[in-house]
DNA sequence: CGCCACCCTGAGCAACCGCTTAGCCGCCTG
DNA sequence: CAGGCGGCTAAGCGGTTGCTCAGGGTGGCG
């Protein structure tokens, strides 16, 4: 799946048709750029358009990085919690949960790398509300975690700790994943889970 | 060790004094906010002057990003190539190389945000610079993972990947620490060294 | 066929930005 | 003591920014 389909999967419900290539826009120039960098007359040029359009479909500049970083959110987290709800083993749950996170990280990574790195310029609201996402998911991961030491499968003598550093993998991938690389998203994934799966193993 | 300590430490050696100033006034102003968001204006304030006085010192705003990202990759490339150099094990190599890494992101935290996360804004021969001390820095982890590969002490079926994965831990750091957080950044190299060398052992 | 609503553009506004310049002040040296 | 130099400030410049407004065009509906 190419990176054009691939965003189309994220944003393609987006209607009109002209308000979902503004956010398609928007995510490639602040993924590229940053937002602060980035201008309105820039989004609004990859779009097609007159700066003065994309007013007709979002209200600021920040309303559309809060689309998308909620958007982009709720996707990566419903991911976890579809692994955390699976049946099997806690391994199993643990594995599936960190290659979907870090595929969904690594075929997705310009909407990642604004998912990820743009959330200081979010409005206090808007701020406050991924946080809340970002702690889900982070609360998401920890259950997983430990189901796996009580159960005995997994031996992490610092679980929030481990919590933290498995989901600094998964979302790091974002800042560096090359489409030209050497890798798939799904090696990678399967490469981290392996790490991960290691990190917790009992020794 | 205090924040303000911290900062003594890397920047204390640039004269004069309102250079020196007005270096950490900008790290502190880029890790906040971000190259972009910040404005000389931002930059003066914080160091009790007015934007002219930047100039005397520094050519442009980004001669300082410049400054600041230069000393930041070579304290941290020198702190991992201390850890290769030394003696011992591989896996006191590697632990010693983690443990000081993620030490250094944490306790610079705001210089290590700003190192991590503003090569964007560099302009290209800085950049070109930059990446290739970020080379360096991670040939210098690989090599380390190499030798415990070599000597049997490691079973690491992808040293790149794991490789990219220990420098994507030790990074991530400076993005979430908080100096009123439960762990000193002591605690937190222990642990992630521990974590590290769970990803390494043989099976 | 005419009207209305929606989408868009060109032009512009007020504020802000990185950087420059002219002049001032204090300190040092001859 | 006087002059020069370095460091700094106040003011400003040219350009850019996020956003607004008036008007045009098109499509759909009565």
């Amino acid at each position: 799946m190419d990176a054009q389909a691939m965003e189309t999967e994220v944003w393609g419900d987006i209607t009109p048709d002209a308000a979902r290539r503004l956010v398609v826009a928007a995510v490639e120039a602040f993924a590229e750029r940053g937002y602060h960098a980035t201008t309105t007359r820039d989004i609004a040029g990859r779009a097609g358009m007159s700066p003065a359009a994309l007013y007709i479909h979002y209200k600021t500049k920040e309303e559309l990085l809060y689309q998308i970083s909620g958007v982009g959110h709720r996707r990566s987290l419903t991911l976890l919690r579809q692994a955390a709800e699976g049946g099997g083993t806690p391994a199993g749950r643990l594995r599936t949960a960190v290659r979907s996170f870090v595929r969904w990280h690594a075929e997705h990574h310009t909407t990642g790398r604004v998912v990820q790195y743009e959330l200081g310029a979010l409005g206090p609201e808007h701020y406050a509300e991924i946080v809340e996402l970002r702690r889900r998911s982070e609360a998401t991961m920890r259950s997983i975690i430990e189901d796996g030491v009580r159960s005995g499968d997994f031996d992490v003598p610092d679980v929030s700790g481990t919590t933290l550093a498995v989901l600094s993998l998964c979302i790091d991938v974002a800042r560096w994943f090359n489409p030209d690389g050497r890798r798939t998203p799904d090696q990678i994934g399967e490469l981290y889970a392996d790490l991960v799966l290691r990190m917790v193993r009992p020794g």
